[in-house]
DNA sequence: AAGTTCATTTCATACAGTGAAATAGTATTG
DNA sequence: CAATACTATTTCACTGTATGAAATGAACTT
């Protein structure tokens, strides 16, 4: 499925540019021959999933629907939704649910606490596995050279202070025996999370529920004492997976 | 591209399914071989544009930072929202921008207005051209041949109260020389909008702006009165465009 | 106006995509 | 619990599609 392959490369070369690319810094950026770029994007455009304005090409509206089938449909976000609810309704804290994709998490559902943290609705944002404990947790168990991958993807993504070594990564994951992460001002200043692994039938966790506060509102051993509450939800949640028929 | 673009069906109809799909099923309706699907499949969900869990398949967490990049970088989008914001605010009803995708239109963005419709933000969902003003007036202009082709897209995608004919439906498209397109009650009942093209240098507009309003807060005389503000505002989104790089 | 860069089309070739068939794995049923 | 149906997956030989070099055409730059 070479062509397949490179589409999605393109695809993704797109999203990473941020602004619109003409034909010729997309095949130059995707290692690709201008007619064979030129006509994948050409089959994508007809789909919505790239527009085009004079030379220009960027990602197209057909993402939105898709976006909201994965939103309204997709059986992990679903059902994560009222369990997110229940924790921040009881803990008062924000509650969210990443999902890991490659090297990366992304936010893919959050029920604000009682103060919200305000730094716009980030659905869908990509960010580390190296920051965050929503991110550590997630690579808590990660063999020494999967570790190694980590950082470099974390490093090459350009993801803010991520300029670590394993090592350095290694001495922020928790502890052996320890099942939550903690972060402090890590991905963003003033900002206390902790948070647990959704179990599931491999022994990698790719989703991560987190509770985040502002340090105003929440103190160190406050965060750590909501993380029962935290393990339990994550534990409703992987149940509710494992019955329905996903 | 025929890979290319049996797998962008493949995607569509993950859409379309709105639940896990098996295997089987889709390559079934998808017309396509066992083997030719599940090879698709896997560079799709390599790719995190699809999931998979035991024997299903469904859309993936990647359309997520995808949609995120669209509504943050699209020139149209960013250029939109103050222009909404402002007729939103001089008019005080909720101001939508629509964009056309195939037969059907995808709302992309959205300012509430004084009395906002709470019939939860429908950020990407796809709607009819054959109902509604912002769906008509994307059509006001369009060929016997094309209305026939957007009669039967309606009816096909199961679209509410889309079983028209071309006729009916020419019926209910602005008369000539009348720019903008009104409705009530059409896409749901007690609600009125009007709305206008947003011109491009194609003769077919893709975008349309919409002011709409439940019955109790506006009278169609009302609406119909906001009508050369929401032409302005078409016009200056249309200018910023040309003006940018795109 | 000449030159440079970029988009697009054409075309011959190689190889990637294809489905039939065989195999393995899972449900379903009696 | 065995037998049967269905579904997923792998293998493989063939074909047709995806490919890039080169030629053409368009659009900027200087």
């Amino acid at each position: 499925m070479r062509s397949l392959s490179r589409a999605m490369e393109v695809f993704a070369e797109l999203q990473r540019a941020e602004r619109p690319q003409r034909l010729s810094d997309l095949a130059r950026t995707c290692g690709m021959s201008l007619p064979t770029t030129l006509r994948i994007l050409r089959v994508l455009q007809d789909f919505g999933m790239v527009s085009q304005t004079d030379k220009s090409y960027r990602i197209g509206p057909a993402v939105l629907p898709a976006a909201r089938s994965y939103l309204e449909n997709d059986p992990l976000v679903v059902a994560a939704r009222p369990v997110l609810q229940q924790v921040a309704s009881q803990t008062g804290q924000t509650a969210s649910l990443y999902t890991r994709l490659g090297f990366e998490r992304i936010l893919v559902a959050r029920v604000d606490g009682e103060s919200p943290l305000r730094y716009d609705l980030p659905l869908g944002k990509r960010l580390p596995l190296t920051v965050g404990a929503a991110g550590k947790i997630l690579v808590a168990s990660a063999s020494e050279e999967e570790l190694q991958q980590v950082v470099a993807a974390a490093i090459a993504a350009g993801h803010e202070s991520s300029a670590f070594t394993v090592k350095e990564l290694r001495s922020r994951l928790p502890e052996a025996g320890v099942d939550y992460a903690y972060s402090a001002d890590e991905r963003a200043t003033g900002v206390l999370s902790v948070a647990v692994a959704v179990p599931n039938r491999s022994g990698q966790p790719s989703e991560s529920i987190a509770l985040t506060s502002p340090v105003e509102t929440a103190t160190e051993p406050a965060l750590k004492a909501a993380v029962p509450e935290l393990r339990r939800a994550a534990n409703r949640l992987s149940e509710l997976l494992e019955g329905s028929v996903y």
